[in-house]
RNA sequence: GGGCCAAUAGCUCAGUCAGGUUGAGCGCUCGGCUGAUAACCGGGAGGUCUCCGGUUCAAAUCCGGAUUGGCCCA
């Protein structure tokens, strides 16, 4: 690529990212990237795996957005950083989507068609699924290792979670375990509590009374799920309530109900009973060890009937509400099961994995349990049980997240790493890792760990990483030391009857089911269950070294420096990891987490199908491009708060990209044609001007900032800061004031100077950011260097400020210039005098001597920019004649001294108006207003300057802090006349150069014809100026060339031009 | 139901920790500039700081409560 080169007029985002994709193909970009930092500092960041089905949504747009940009930042910071991206496949969610897709309902549909191949069609979607991903990562631009990714469905993915399970072992933190879990009926599986989604259906609310055994009467319970009172096996109480006896009439016929007493009334009118008396009043204590019959013991002979079964107890779960007594199941409810064992109860569970009575259920057996709710109704009904029962009440019911199936509470086997054990140690090993935001560790993640119970990593389906699990397959005890944990694929071929190759072996359930293990005259079989796939990517920091399989790289580079994920991640990715690291390494296996938020839609709400504010990347892409979306998405705080996403915010980016593209290619042409090259220039000795010094000074500044923002991760701010330089410092300032440098015509060292450092600055700046907008960066930078750079942008090194072009004084010194400027642009506006003519005097009345000090410095830049012919200095502490003073009050002092007249005092300073800016002065026109007299101090006031009518004056300030105040006076004389007026010509002829579409050297021919003598005069004087800049040879009638009629300043004049050739031309 | 987070101009956000007459960019509008020109410069309008209470001379800011939204847990 040659340099400096003809570019687009405009930013074309689409045709540039197009043109940098293959330009990144054709020099292997990214590899080259990679090798040039082989040798320096490890950094060993991981990357969260996505799930592997749909595609990449906004908020997985953000998330590898941001972690592309610390990627690129941190190679240019010179570590060789670990890249590999992973990908997470196993699960429920891949199993109902094929499952769909073969048009199956249930489990035993996959058996018929058979696990292995089921499996192999849960590979094959996950496959694809990854590579639609895949391509869209691609195509935002980030830069991973594309062609290695870590996948959790590959042998040594798998390895490594059986690795670990086997270290979780070791450390007796493995148990099978009873435990009350949420089922779905259909996929036959645990779902974990987070996977529960709600919903309002209409169930039955029956009341039952519960016959008591060794005395009269009954208890009242209130359930919404009878099929759960086939398994009843006690009634809780709360000990400190008071319950009643009450002897309750109907129809004639009388009966004796306990309920809570606070409940009594509600109860006997459920039930319609006519009339009541209470007989008997108790604590709930009192009634501990009450036994009573089971009210479905007919349908259920072989209902819970062990030692304590069918008595009363106390629960803490139980409020006085509905009938103030709990029937309790712990082979179902999850309190129930809690106290159940507390109790030492039996745990019956007459109900299978698919949600239908087994035979313990007696009559039932068969039944799906739902469906079994009016038969056991109509049973509790005839054997007199029933006190009432309605249908139709309305509860929020859990349904399985993946195939909507409304879930039962079952209690059944289930494998458990008893992370509760290990809790001190894991809220310890919290403090080895340091958050952004360090809040949300302290907060939310410690609270979501102290709370946290033992972790079922069993899941009774196919898809998934075996657990890796033998038991005898004569009676197994139940203890762990008689089980056998495999951890490697070494060790399963080691172990196993059958003959296996750990090279080639698959890990899948199709395959390691029928290994089994002889040991010392006893054959084991792997138990049948599949891992949880939250333990999949627990894993993730080992997995991606493939350890065991490999060790150098684990030995070296373990724990991660850096995980990157959002704020759902706290109960998932970051919990998971720290749990299995804990308790298989006794380490939190990360050190930094940066925590950033979700992608909202443009109110604010969650983006979802069903309400249909789903912004796709892809569009965002197509709208703006790769560029534009990066910069937007990486302008929003990395830190925990949600983003909400806005089509105008990435319109805005388009926009200043458009303007770092023009400031990009302004100086081409001139570059070009004067053959411009870097290497022969040394900026240091170059005769650069204060101008030059102080866009580099800048520059350094923004260096600085950007890396101390990079090293807090907070990269909007560093891109912010960025940006504001280029469309502030660089095109708003330093290219305006640089033009008419670089139109010089022939060699000059101040031009040299100013291409050095336009060049300077675009090539710094191109490559700060590169981590941003990787694109567009490229793009410049190739067109910078050429040959003499890297390959691509992406190789450089993160520039550091130079302290030799480092100079905070003369930032301070033209900020406050700056302010000045605008200030007079203001007062000249104000004035209504445009800037084309020339103003006498500016007068700048500086506050203190930094400033005055800053305006001395600065003078020929102001009074260039002000286009003012003097500029003169009021000193601090002077004042200038003819001015008048008005005072503004400080309120932090007001208000102490003042209390509630303070603001009537401040309404009075900031109406005063007087001569001079003293306290005493002052006083005496408050006490005018107030009518009384007020004590004033110096500091509680500020005096501003109000100017005499002939002269404009406006206050300038830097960050809101006052600094003085530019006067201009607007006041004509002939030589300003005659300069206006004939700059006023200047422009229209450049214009009509324009119309005419005249190349720049073209010379030409000007005829002006103005109305006005005495203006026509003052304009002849300044012939020669207007001669040299249009490029006239002369002044003359001109026949046929353009001619136009203008009006300026209520003058007419007609203009006419001609080209030179043109006119000699048709001579 | 509980925990954490957010709410400030039409839009995106700063200001909240250390209370003192609310700021920026964009958008809108009016004007200027015109060899970067779909660029650039200046002016202006626009806010009950979500609401209700409290503390204080003074609250966007501190405290309590509510509403709405987000994540998580039950």
């Amino acid at each position: 690529m040659s340099r400096f080169e003809p570019v687009e007029d405009q930013y074309e985002p689409h045709d540039l990212e197009d043109e940098v994709f293959e330009y990144w193909d054709a020099v292997d970009a990214y590899e080259q990237t990679k090798q040039h930092r082989a040798d320096g500092e490890t950094y060993f960041f991981v990357d969260g795996p996505p799930y592997t089905s749909g595609s990449a949504h906004m908020g997985t747009t953000w998330n590898k957005t941001l972690k592309d940009c610390y990627i690129r930042y941190l190679r240019m910071q010179g570590y060789d950083v670990t890249d590999r991206p992973g990908y997470d496949m196993h699960g429920l969610p891949i199993e109902t989507k094929v499952e769909e897709k073969l048009g199956f309902e249930n489990k035993k549909d996959i058996e018929e068609f058979g696990e292995q191949n089921f499996i192999d069609e849960c590979k094959q979607f996950a496959e694809e699924q990854l590579d639609g991903l895949q391509e869209d990562f691609k195509s935002f631009g980030v830069w991973m290792d594309w062609d290695d990714p870590y996948k959790t469905v590959r042998p040594e993915y798998m390895e490594a979670a059986w690795w670990g399970f086997e270290k979780v072992h070791e450390r007796g933190l493995v148990e099978q375990g009873k435990r009350s879990i949420n089922q779905c009926p259909r996929c036959e599986t645990a779902i974990a509590n987070n996977e529960v989604e709600y919903h309002q259906v209409g169930k039955p609310s029956i009341y039952v009374k519960f016959p008591l055994a060794e005395r009269d009467g009954s208890l009242v319970i209130w359930t919404t799920t009878p099929w759960t009172i086939v398994a009843n096996t006690f009634v809780a109480v709360d000990g400190d309530l008071d319950y009643v006896g009450v002897d309750a009439t109907k129809d004639g016929e009388t009966e004796r109900l306990y309920v809570a007493k606070a409940c009594v009334e509600d109860v006997l009118k459920t039930g319609r009973y006519e009339d009541y008396e209470v007989v008997e009043e108790l604590g709930g204590e009192e009634m501990v060890g009450w036994t009573y019959d089971h009210p479905l013991a007919e349908q259920v002979p072989d209902h819970a009937q062990a030692e304590g079964s069918g008595q009363v107890y106390t629960a803490d779960y139980v409020e006085a509400d509905r009938t103030g007594l709990v029937h309790s199941a712990p082979g179902h409810g999850e309190e129930d099961f809690e106290r159940g064992q507390e109790l030492d109860l039996e745990i019956f569970c007459p109900v299978g994995n698919d949600g239908v009575y087994t035979d313990a259920a007696g009559e039932y057996a068969g039944e799906f349990v739902r469906d079994a709710n009016d038969e056991i109704i109509g049973d509790l009904d005839a054997g007199g049980h029933l006190l009432s029962s309605e249908q139709g009440h309305s509860v929020r019911e859990g349904q399985c997240w993946r195939c909507d199936t409304d879930i039962v509470r079952l209690v059944t086997d289930q494998w458990f790493i008893t992370v509760t054990d290990i809790k001190d140690e894991l809220l310890d090993n919290i403090e080895d890792s340091e958050w952004f935001p360090q809040s949300a560790r302290d907060n939310r993640f410690r609270d979501f760990v102290a709370d946290s119970p033992d972790w079922n990593v069993s899941r009774q389906r196919y898809w998934g990483i075996p657990i890796p699990i033998w038991t005898p397959d004569d009676e197994w005890s139940g203890e762990m030391a008689d089980a056998i944990v495999v951890g490697t694929r070494e060790e399963l071929a080691e172990r196993v009857d059958q003959d296996i190759d750990p090279e080639t072996v698959d890990l899948h359930k199709g395959t390691v089911d029928d290994l089994t293990i002889t040991e010392d005259g006893t054959t084991y079989t792997r138990v049948g269950d599949v891992f949880d796939v939250w333990l999949d990517s627990s894993v993730a920091t080992w997995g991606t070294l493939d350890f065991p399989e490999h060790d150098e790289r684990f030995d070296e580079l373990w724990p991660a420096d850096l995980i990157i994920e959002a704020h759902d991640q706290t109960r998932g990715w970051f919990w998971s990891q720290l749990g299995m690291g804990t308790a298989a390494l006794g380490e939190v296996p990360y050190d930094q987490v940066l925590m950033h938020g979700w992608a909202l839609d443009s109110d604010g709400r969650k983006m979802s199908k069903s309400i249909g504010n789903i912004v796709e990347p892809g569009e965002a892409i197509e709208r703006h491009g790769r560029d534009p979306m990066r910069l937007f998405l990486l302008s929003q705080t990395p830190q925990e708060d949600d983003m909400k996403f806005s089509w105008e915010e990435m319109a805005e980016m388009q926009r200043r990209l458009n303007i770092l593209w023009n400031v990009f290619r302004f100086p081409l042409p001139y570059m070009r044609m004067d053959e411009f090259d870097p290497a022969d220039v040394d900026l240091e000795d170059a005769e650069t001007e204060l101008v030059d010094e102080w866009v580099l000074s800048r520059l350094q500044s923004v260096e600085e900032t950007m890396t101390e923002h990079f090293a807090d991760f907070e990269q909007d701010k560093a891109l912010d800061e960025l940006l504001s330089f280029v469309v502030e410092d660089v095109s708003r300032f330093y290219v305006q004031v640089v033009r008419e440098r670089m139109w010089d015509e022939g060699d000059s060292a101040s031009k040299e100077a100013a291409y050095a450092t336009l060049y300077r600055v675009l090539e710094e700046t191109v490559a700060l950011i590169a981590p941003f907008a990787p694109f567009v960066a490229e793009e410049i930078y190739g067109n910078l260097t050429g040959e003499a750079g890297h390959d691509t942008v992406h190789m450089c090194d993160w520039p550091e400020p130079d302290e030799f072009w480092h100079d905070p004084d003369l930032e301070g010194e033209v900020e406050v210039a700056r302010a000045v400027e605008e200030a007079g642009s203001n007062a000249r506006q104000q004035a209504e005098r445009s800037l084309r003519w020339p103003i006498t005097r500016v007068v700048v009345a500086a506050d203190d001597d930094e400033t005055a000090a800053a305006v001395e410095s600065q003078r020929a830049l102001l009074t260039e920019r002000l286009n003012a012919r003097d500029l003169e200095l009021i000193e601090p502490g002077e004042s200038w004649g003819e001015l008048s003073y008005a005072a503004e009050a400080d309120m932090s002092l007001l208000g102490p001294e003042f209390g509630d007249d303070a603001g009537r005092v401040m309404n009075a300073m900031n109406e005063a108006s007087v001569d001079e800016p003293t306290v005493e002065t002052l006083e005496a026109a408050v006490e005018d207003t107030l009518g009384e007299a007020v004590d004033l101090t110096e500091e509680m006031v500020e005096f501003v300057t109000q100017t005499p009518d002939d002269v404009t004056g406006v206050a300038f300030d830097v960050d809101g802090d006052e600094l003085g105040v530019v006067y201009i006076d607007a006041g004509l004389t002939e030589d300003i006349e005659s300069e206006g007026y004939a700059r006023e010509v200047i422009r229209r002829v450049q214009e009509m150069r324009k119309d005419l579409d005249l190349d720049l050297e073209e010379r030409i021919r000007v005829d002006l014809d103005i109305d006005d003598d005495r203006v026509a005069d003052l304009v002849r004087d300044h012939e020669a100026l207007i001669a040299d800049e249009v490029r006239a040879d002369e002044f003359g009638p001109v026949e046929d060339g353009h001619r136009k009629e203008w009006e300026v300043e209520g003058v007419e004049m007609e203009i006419a031009v001609e080209a030179v050739a043109a006119a000699e031309a048709s001579d």
